[in-house]
DNA sequence: AGTAAAATATGATATTTGTCATACAATTTG
DNA sequence: CAAATTGTATGACAAATATCATATTTTACT
């Protein structure tokens, strides 16, 4: 079993507070999981009695709408926590967190977290602070989807993608997201987002070859914003 | 000056995990102000010093657009705490807290907060609650914008003004905002807001007054939601 | 009270976006 | 490998919403 001591998520979240002898004590009660590109970590409405932490992979956290419709609240990638919200407020979960890449997580159990809470402050902060961090995410996007057209938050998306999962060798995003996942990330119909993209493509912001999206005129999708 | 004790902020905030001892060092620190209808308590990139406990009133937390207008984000009311999310990243603020009514706050210190956090435990978590609580509501928030119809919204927003802050006797709501600051709620124009509440009207859902908004038929505007 | 300014209301129209239909391409499955 | 399923693309149209214009009402002001 793995010491904790080397892993990523170490790097990236309020995991990084924890004392060595915390992380032995995470590495002896966690539990690993693979999940399948496509499969569920948790749905909303379950009960989580711990959190996650994400070694490798990207996850979607969203919630399906009355009118069918899922609505991605958030990319969850590498390094990061998943399942603080809920485990905090005591409360199920009012998202659902599903792999979009095959995934590598640790569960840690819900009652080692409330002692790191009890007994270590920093952990405390720096969970804080990530979570204030969503927050501020979260009001910047309900803006954006009140006051933004269509257009201008697909042409937003597609820049945040890039900064955040970065771009291979050709120069085509990283992250792997279907049409109808990135209409749900930008809250519009799957059609109007293939219709956008399509735009795009032709005005050369952006050239698409199957899934594949790479932006070739940044300078272009900023201009819209 | 108020000793803190009998302060209704200690209802309802973190403020309740702070001991006798710690109130009155608050007590000792903190600044009262009187802030007059449609004045600001603070605005958007204004770096905060510490927070506000709202002894009385209510504000409203928004972000200007680009487009102009102004998107609601939260409303704060009596007994809440403000400027937590900014104190806690260390970053400016992202919104504006203006008033709706006449209000009565208390400055807090940065120094002095930040102080309870390593002292105080139960503080720092009851502050992660509240602050997963809002993180919670910006995300079904986030989904309604996306997802739902302005009627909807609209719907939702008059029945959630009256459960959150209640009615006068004659049943209209004791909450008076502009057509413009229900527009900036559900994220619409002023006249689209203006139009929908007439409808509602003439369907007999709501009456109107003046300003004054009566909800008269709540089962009716339940059932479009 | 009387006037100016602001807020509310409503119509006409333009624009944006969603829906439905259908075609085509890509991927999965037996 | 072929058939079936799923994802992507595009047109035609409908619905929702924004914008602009203009009344009307309410509020603020001296």
């Amino acid at each position: 079993m793995g010491k904790c001591e080397q892993c990523i998520v170490r790097e990236f979240s309020a995991i990084k507070a924890l004392k060595k002898e915390e992380l032995f004590r995470i590495a002896d009660c966690k539990t690993s999981y693979t999940i399948k590109k496509g499969e569920p970590i948790f749905n909303e409405g379950d009960t989580l009695n711990g959190i996650y932490c994400i070694k490798d992979g990207v996850c979607k956290l969203s919630k399906l709408s009355d009118n069918g419709k899922d609505q991605i609240v958030k990319l969850v990638k590498k390094g990061e926590l998943l399942g603080q919200r809920s485990l905090i407020s005591e409360e199920s979960t009012n998202l659902s967190a599903i792999a979009i890449e095959d995934m590598q997580v640790c569960f840690i159990p819900k009652q080692e977290i409330l002692q790191f809470f009890n007994e270590n402050n920093q952990f405390s902060l720096d969970m804080m602070k990530s979570v204030c961090g969503d927050l501020k995410d979260a009001d910047d996007n309900m803006v954006n989807l009140a006051q933004k057209t269509v257009k201008q938050r697909l042409a937003e998306v597609l820049i945040k993608l890039e900064t955040d999962f970065g771009t291979h060798e050709d120069g085509s995003l990283k992250i792997q997201l279907s049409r109808e996942e990135i209409a749900g990330m930008i809250g519009t119909a799957t059609e109007s987002c293939i219709r956008l993209l399509s735009e795009f493509n032709k005005e050369g912001s952006i050239s698409l070859q199957g899934k594949k999206i790479t932006i070739t005129n940044k300078k272009e999708l900023q201009r819209i914003l």
